[in-house]
DNA sequence: TGTACATCAGTGAACGCGCGTTCACTGATGTAC
DNA sequence: TGTACATCAGTGAACGCGCGTTCACTGATGTAC
């Protein structure tokens, strides 16, 4: 067995990072196999040994979003009685509608970067984003308590959160886009508040 | 001059509608001007003597809705002592959060159809969609009454319409999208009400 | 410990294709007489 | 009223380019002896 037993997905896991952060920045049909291969220090060629095609990375680049940043949400704010409960969601709520997320175009979450390009992608990728809504509507849904209607309230956040971001990365006029990031967010924060009351 | 006066604006507008259309349901690179102007009827070589280039067109594709199906959402909503007021935003969220508008990709609006597309477009095509999202800010805004804090209202009503659009229209699995889609309608209705209250 | 070998991750030239854009030309039509 | 003409919307061949994908080859490395 040439080459440790790792390197070839060492390897992968390079390429699908770096497929996720030009995808994130420039859209599925903007970015070529080359430049991503080469952003992972590879030719062209190599790519067919680790992916059946484009599509494929595309579905892989926006599932592994949930083991990165959206890792990071996800254990924070985790269903547990250290960290769980309905501040750990206006936490993550201040983080996901903050300036840094918005600014942050091959960091930031796929749901926000891609919702028109992954639309029209096969199944495969849309299941990918399916899993990061599913993920965060979990995470809200499990921080709110017992009541009634939380799934609902959860439902509507993750919408309210996501257009705001949404909207605020496509137009163009700053100060409209920092109105509607800041009053989703705060939108979102008192919905919060008042599931407690 | 040859030809009647406005028959090159017609065909213009016969352009700009079939690319509308066609941007609507395969977003902006998938669609060639070769299939744009065939639509229209027209050869490819004809597109330069009416815009001047693809993202021009684009951009006045996004604009255009305002003249069709947006501006039917305006002029029933519009604010005047007949048709104005919160039964009228109420009419226009149950209409835009409806199972029609999402399975309408032709005609659908396009905050919800080109979102991510549009972000990585010129200055033109967000300031395009940007007009639009002013458009649905403002007539929500001017129906809300007089009380304070009716633009913020607004703000996260718009935030909450798109969002929960756009993820029902990206989403793979049905039974979620239509979760998303009524409970997203729900919710916006609920807050109009409250606005009277 | 040292060497020959087999494996397979990675290379890069090549293929076929479609695209945005240009440009010399055509021909339908309104106008001048 | 009829005809010649000028205009310019529309045509379609051509250009240059980059893309996704294929494939015969290379060469680094773990293993067998």
């Amino acid at each position: 067995m040439p080459y440790s037993a790792d390197h070839k997905s060492r390897t992968r896991k390079r390429i699908v990072e770096q497929a996720r952060i030009l995808f994130n920045r420039h859209g599925f049909s903007e970015v070529s196999i080359d430049t991503i291969m080469a952003e992972a220090g590879l030719t062209r060629g190599g790519f067919y040994n680790h992916f059946r095609n484009k599509e494929d990375l595309y579905a892989e680049a926006v599932a592994s979003f949930l083991n990165g940043r959206g890792k990071t949400w996800r254990d924070e704010a985790g269903v547990d009685p250290v960290n769980g409960g309905p501040q750990s969601v206006k936490d993550m709520i201040d983080s996901y509608l903050s300036a840094e997320h918005l600014g942050d175009l091959e960091g930031q979450c796929p749901m926000i970067a891609l919702p028109s390009d992954v639309a029209r992608a096969t199944t495969q990728v849309r299941c990918a984003y399916q899993s990061l809504l599913r993920a965060m509507i979990w995470l809200f849904e499990n921080n709110l308590g017992d009541e009634e209607g939380k799934r609902d309230k959860a439902i509507g956040l993750a919408a309210l959160c996501i257009g705001g971001m949404v909207l605020s990365r496509t137009i163009d006029d700053e100060d409209l886009a920092d109105e509607i990031r800041t009053v989703a967010r705060q939108t979102a924060l008192t919905q919060v508040d008042e599931t407690l009351s």
